[in-house]
DNA sequence: TATTAAGCGAGACGGTACGTCATGTCTTTAG
DNA sequence: CTAAAGACATGACGTACCGTCTCGCTTAATA
């Protein structure tokens, strides 16, 4: 329906496919600072032109290629209680953050939003803030049912979980375990009514 | 005791101090994205070789400017109670991230430290592991005191606070402030026994 | 034959001309130990990779620039007469070494060729050798119809023709002139039977 | 005489010597262009500043040295004739030729003397034009006693001489034997009265 | 017997050029 | 019009040497 006929050849999904694998395939090879367009394009048999023709940076290209493979689409869990949701919430993202190819290139990414603004506006507003809002919904839902902490508010709430989540990617590296997610619920959602 | 007196010419003072400022000017005015190492050296009036000789990266210039430049050494509160350690070493934090040539600089160097792996190893050990140590030692009387908030580890804590802080520095770029503080202090330090 | 009709871009036949006008025009204003790799990409407005790419070293730019600029192929004169060949290859020769940015080249390319053993094999095989063959057909016919000097090898002819030419380009810098001329020719052409 | 005697250390001649030593060993285990002050000094335990202070470049350095080290002062010989004269000179001044060291020295200085118009300078007066007015002693005798070819005069036949050794050490690389040097005297001391 | 003046090894310094790498653009031929 | 190929101008990289300049230390001649 959008672009239905237009003149001239199609984009090439193999392209795409090959582009994309490459691309992750050389950030797990060699680490991202060794990730290059030329390297991408070589290593896909791909024309670089075709890689600039459809992404605007070597980030976004890994971004794409990341949210293709692996589905960063956590659902929104409605168990009935915030302590269960944010327990349920924790392990699915304790799951991804296991496989440390997605680790890495989730830090990569964060790395070069930092240095780049402009795709750090991108990876804000396609990822970052998407996942705030998936929790944000848990959140809300918990406010409603008053079972936030005393004197914390949603959005505090919220930079907690991810914070603890980020901060231990990048500065500690030890992605979050189960102790850690139970001592993170015990925090935010404590029993007392 | 190490290198008392080694024949040779000794070190240039006076190269270091012009090197650093040209590190932090170049990096605050057009950001870290377009910090050379060759503009170091032009704008500092240095050869290349200068700087490859003492700093093994430009990420380490730049540390290394920002520890000499602004002291980043948050003394360590003991106020008598947790919840003031925590208020008053927040509020110290929080004034240093309100320069915003700080904040970015800190931006900058977390970003390397994810792409420059042996960076990255003495941005830990030399920066990020000793402001650690620093809130380690506050938590650590809370915790003899028993203030810490029930089955929640003193690691836990120190992951919390400094995620928190970094994540708004990194994520949503609105580095924390007074409320956010305040929050902060409810949530680890509760005030009932 | 070679390469007909490859995908990309061509060459560029202006970058190649540009390139070799500024290193002709360098080496003659500064000389060619001032002459270098980067100051000719700067004079022709040229990426250095685009010399590289090329051509194997810059004293390779140099005889290319001279070779497409003057015109070294002295063509091979046939007067009837060894005296008359000689007589007529020294001149056009001392044409040639009286055009002082030629003589510097050519001294700048033998020296050159000394250093540099890479350039140097194929400076003999691309220049001097040539020359020499040149040289050789005169002799040759010479030695057909015994108008050598008695004793003498057609080999030692064209060393003595050449040295001579060489020495006082490198050692005496006086390139021959009409008087040295005649009296190569009264050596080695004697009119006697 | 000049400094008989002035206060302060003395120059060393062990330094020198060392100096020299290496010089020629870095020359022939790499060539010329590979030849550094920085690896002289090293090599032979010596500060850059030692070397700087007593040649005026690395050329020099290894004038010097070959000077040092191998006698180049071939004696003029008086055997009576121009014939033996030029005989002996050039078995001499082959059999120097023969130590491909002593070539190889040779070639660069010659080629530095092109490249370096300082060094030129000295390395013309101070060894080529020396060993011109040897031959030039030779040859003029002869022409004292008419035993010169005919029409050619006593700076040309110099001219030949030295052109034909230079042009087969820079040029074809074969250094002059006892065919060629055979040749030559056939060519410019002919028996005939 | 000091003092003073060079020479010395060491090595840091401001420079310049090297040859390589990657960038993002442009041009050519093929589909 | 897209694609692969590949040349292009640009600019930074990290390295190698250059020739100069301190350093702290000998080593002599002079006072």
């Amino acid at each position: 329906m959008t672009d239905q006929s237009r003149p001239g050849r199609k984009r090439s999904e193999q392209s795409r496919q090959a582009i994309l694998v490459a691309t992750l395939e050389l950030a797990a090879e060699a680490g991202y600072g060794a990730l290059t367009v030329e390297g991408i394009a070589a290593r896909s048999g791909v024309g670089k032109q075709t890689i600039y023709r459809w992404w605007p940076s070597k980030a976004d290209v890994l971004l794409d290629a990341l949210a293709t493979k692996a589905d960063l689409q956590v659902p929104i869990p409605d168990e009935g209680s915030f302590r269960a949701d944010l327990a349920l919430f924790l392990d699915r993202t304790y799951a991804l953050g296991t496989k440390s190819q997605v680790a890495d290139t989730l830090r990569a990414l964060m790395a070069q939003a930092q240095i780049d603004p402009e795709f750090g506006k991108r990876f804000r507003e396609d990822f970052l803030f998407r996942r705030r809002d998936a929790l944000g919904e848990i959140v809300e839902r918990a406010r409603e049912r008053a079972e936030l902490p005393a004197g914390v508010g949603p959005g505090t709430v919220i930079d907690v979980v991810f914070g603890t989540l980020w901060y231990r990617l990048l500065a500690t590296r030890e992605p979050i375990g189960p102790e850690m997610a139970g001592e993170l619920v015990a925090l935010l959602a404590p029993t007392s009514g």
